[in-house]
DNA sequence: GAGAAGCAGACTGTCGACAATCTAACAAGA
DNA sequence: TCTTGTTAGATTGTCGACAGTCTGCTTCTC
């Protein structure tokens, strides 16, 4: 028999689909930060019923980006710069240990995956693309958690990265110009390929940091305007979370 | 007015009861690795429709302890040596990362709480009850977590925890005798207490590392055992993860 | 007897309807 | 005018039933 792989095929139940439309439009800002999901709304919108809908979006609750209050509704997730920063610091570490593990299995593919992605960065910036440029940084990023081989990490890596995209989503959503950044992910690259490990973990820690010093600013900024009143639509969800211990 | 701060009810819906449940039957090994979910069997025995039960599944499936593939079934997941590792090598990092946090942090509340924990570690294990001593014992290594005041790393931490406790409660119940374990977490106490941060990090590697290997080793034989045919009834999932990218 | 096609049976996925709860507006009384 | 009780509307939580899918057995063919 022949040795060829086939790739399993595609999970096809409405719930799994529902996840996938939910959680994009969380992550790239069209549904805000602190809005309300009405399920009624929602489920005729997408031509289903409310059960599917109501088990994704108990997985996105656990997931990290909603929130669900019992009778009161299920919100998405409010940023708080404490949030941001906390999610950050323990992104830092997270790296670190990846890099670690990654360092002695890197080879070709690698080295190979490692620039397709960084292309696919740079492609994206050509574009002007805001969303697509946060997404493929994330996944440049996220290689060395892949290719750690410790599913653990990975996993826990994947849930901070949603929020961190929820995040620069509203971040890049916020500014004015497009954005900038022409190729900071040079040297990144550069010293994933090179010699010496402690410099990738320390310019990872400090590459990072950048992006994060400005996002921080910024959601602190927001926190002073929602302080001072004007609270808008998005209703504030004053109970207490849900997550039973 | 008084200055009295009411805690917030328990929230009371059947979904939040259900998760509870079967989280507890799952970390405490009633419900094995492998096994199955019948959904109406189980929503007969609690005197609750599907809909509410299949939802806490949803949860319990993000939360890493069940696994669903659609059309067969929801599993409790499986324990493979691999995924101890990978949860070990992680929770070290974390650990040390969180005492990192902690350290300045360190009150007379903080010293307290620490000693109230050993204190239920040591009654557990002086009771014999083997369930309850995993529980203690995690919860008191659980504190720094708590107290460092990063509500990430204590949501990845009570993630990990989750399946920990899993390998633990798998483990104890198939050694012979009821538990040794006189008490290793006095020195670890003593650290916490101390002045010298380093020592305490590096000792909470090599505490950690002791049970662990031990866990390994009993794990790697029964996957040893179970390469050997003899699968029994738990259902073996061969395809693909339900986690959609 | 071996293998493929077909056929129950059981189980999961989905739906529409009902019950429980919350919110906000309104009325009544001090 | 402020507080308290009431009520209607909207929304979430739960239920029972139906539809779609998988599994294992049976049957048929060679």
């Amino acid at each position: 028999m022949g040795k060829l792989d086939f790739a399993p095929i595609a999970d096809t139940t409405r719930r799994a689909e529902i996840v996938a439309l939910l959680r994009r439009a969380i992550l790239t800002g069209q549904l805000e930060p602190g809005q309300k999901l009405n399920e009624l709304r929602i489920a005729e919108q997408m031509r289903v019923s409310r059960a599917p809908l109501r088990e994704a979006m108990r997985e996105l609750v656990q997931e990290g980006i909603l929130t669900s209050i019992p009778y009161a509704g299920t919100f998405v997730i409010d940023v708080t710069a404490k949030d941001i920063d906390d999610a950050y610091s323990l992104n830092k570490v997270l790296d670190e240990f990846a890099i670690e593990l990654t360092w002695p299995l890197r080879d070709q593919r690698f080295f190979d995956e490692l620039d397709r992605r960084h292309e696919a960065v740079k492609q994206a910036t050509r574009d002007r693309d805001t969303t697509r440029q946060i997404e493929t940084a994330l996944q440049l990023h996220g290689l060395i958690h892949e290719w750690a081989d410790n599913s653990v990490l990975l996993e826990t890596w994947q849930r901070l990265t949603s929020r961190l995209q929820m995040y620069f989503a509203l971040h890049q959503r916020a500014r004015k110009e497009p954005v900038p950044d022409e190729d900071i992910h040079e040297t990144y690259v550069r010293l994933l390929k090179g010699a010496d490990m402690r410099a990738a973990q320390s310019h990872a820690r400090e590459h990072i940091g950048l992006d994060f010093e400005e996002l921080l600013a910024y959601a602190r900024s927001l926190e002073q305007r929602d302080s001072k009143g004007a609270k808008a639509d998005r209703a504030g969800p004053t109970r207490n979370r849900p997550e039973a211990s």
